[in-house]
DNA sequence: TCTTGTCCTGTTACAAGGTAACAGTTAAGC
DNA sequence: GCTTAACTGTTACCTTGTAACAGGACAAGA
């Protein structure tokens, strides 16, 4: 899996994007859904992005395409990606981000950054330490836990808040 | 603090609603903070209520008191009780509750029931495990962490999902 | 090859959540 | 009492998200 701390460093987008995509069609094949050319190309502008869009902004795209394109036609890609491990959807920022390594539906940590928008995703701590416990306790059954952390990547710190 | 299950109890509501009205009175009046009477009417309401309420929600509660009310009024009254440790935003629902344990601000995290929408707040493991040290690494400097378990409350256990 | 069912797309119309900006009012400090 | 800062009321608007329905593509089996 790619260094957590990716996003916040210099790299080779283009390349990150083209070997994420693959990843996605390699995956789509493996378990027969179908990467269509909406959704594929929903998840080429997170990749090319590389930070957390709202689905208005990637409606925009979309529409620099050339077509015209409503609210349901991002959120029905942005579903499909989402639920099949491809995309998190960041619900701090309302926004979505490709998820660097693909895989069958996981959960992820996420730092984001409060003023660049950047997110890195981070591997997460599966049973989350106290929560698993508290949950057992209370004979709450988690099925998805969230867990984001909000705060300044390393270009934006040093400066105004 | 409160047992982190209380919410999913059967409990006697009236009461621990009222003392956490009393605590944040308290709270308020040593920190020099105005706990005004729209303030307080609207940490009440979430009290009463005792799960996750909308914004919107709450207005509606507003307005049943007899005056009308417009969007801003729940909002401000919401950001001086989450920014003030007295109330939580739980963003994976758009909605609030009043915290069982106010006290300075303070992180927290939450058990979320898909059904019902009642919410239990655990007390938190501080640094996170992995995700402290992902962003140590990354030169993240993390100032709010949300933790959110999305799952079922032992009473919307068994049956349809 | 035709048919049928299933999944995907296009579009309209709207619901829900959230905020900027400005005018007026109350409270606290001097 | 006067000034200043903080709070309230209101209008108007922006952003995010969804229900519902019609039409199209495609695979599987008769």
């Amino acid at each position: 899996m790619p260094s957590p701390d990716l996003a916040f460093r210099a790299h080779d987008h283009a390349r990150c994007a083209a070997s994420a995509l693959h990843a996605a069609q390699t995956l789509c094949a493996a378990r027969n859904l179908r990467l269509t050319p909406a959704r594929a190309r929903v998840l080429e502008i997170l990749l090319e992005a590389h930070r957390a869009l709202g689905a208005y902004e990637i409606l925009e795209r979309l529409r620099e395409d050339g077509q015209p394109a409503q609210p349901p036609v991002a959120y029905r890609a942005l579903n499909f990606l989402c639920e099949n491990g491809l995309a998190h959807r960041i619900e701090r920022l309302n926004a979505f981000v490709a998820c660097v390594d693909p895989q069958a539906e996981h959960d992820a940590a996420f730092l984001i950054c409060r003023r660049c928008d950047r997110v890195a995703e981070s591997p997460r701590d599966q049973d989350a330490g106290h929560l698993g416990a508290a949950a057992a306790d209370a004979g709450f059954a988690i099925e998805r836990t969230v867990v984001e952390a909000l705060g300044l990547c390393p270009d934006c710190q040093g400066g105004q808040p």
